[in-house]
DNA sequence: ATCTTAACTGTGT
DNA sequence: ACACAGTTAAGAT
């Protein structure tokens, strides 16, 4: 198989099939349920690693802690990874404003971009990025389609106003 | 309360 | 250099 050929593999969950996919670092990219999932092939990537994230990201969807994640393969830039990073780190059931986000980024202002950087994160769920809201608890968007980051949101217990 | 306009930053083209 | 994006803040209606 080529080199940076990625393996792949269906996560089973109530709300459909998620296509988590690897690389040789970890889970590169998680993609939510949708009908134009390739087909993953042999699922070859570790088992392992298939487990964590299955179990991750069940245990998300009914909004309870990850007992542990698969590591973490991300490319972005050094922005956007200082976002993804920081978005980790908000508690379960907690959430931020993009512009605090931009705060805590130490780039004040920046708020806009973040909304960007959290467009591009290719792991949503594992990195939180449903946990971000526009300012005074508004939606804002969510790339992978609002009706997610609401269900997200209420699993997590929070009233969306 | 809702609409319009303008600033703002990082990223892709 | 330019336009866009998962924003915000300020003004106008």
């Amino acid at each position: 198989m080529a080199p940076d050929s990625f393996r792949s593999a269906l996560i089973k969950t109530a709300w459909g099939d998620f296509l988590a996919t690897f690389s040789e670092k970890g889970l590169k990219e998680l993609r939510f349920p949708n009908s134009d999932h390739p087909r993953p092939g042999t699922t070859a990537a570790r088992d392992s690693w298939i487990m964590a994230t299955d179990n991750a990201v069940n245990l998300i969807l009914q909004g309870q802690e990850p007992s542990e994640l698969p590591p973490l393969d991300l490319a972005g830039t050094q922005f956007q990874q200082t976002v993804w990073r920081l978005l980790q780190k908000i508690p379960l059931g907690s959430t931020l404003s993009y512009s605090e986000v931009a705060a805590r980024a130490g780039k004040p202002g920046a708020a806009r971009a973040v909304g960007s950087a959290c467009g591009a994160n290719p792991i949503p769920l594992l990195i939180p990025c449903h946990r971000v809201l526009a300012r005074g608890s508004r939606l804002g968007g969510f790339s992978g389609g609002l009706e997610w980051k609401e269900r997200l949101l209420k699993a997590e217990g929070l009233s969306l106003v």
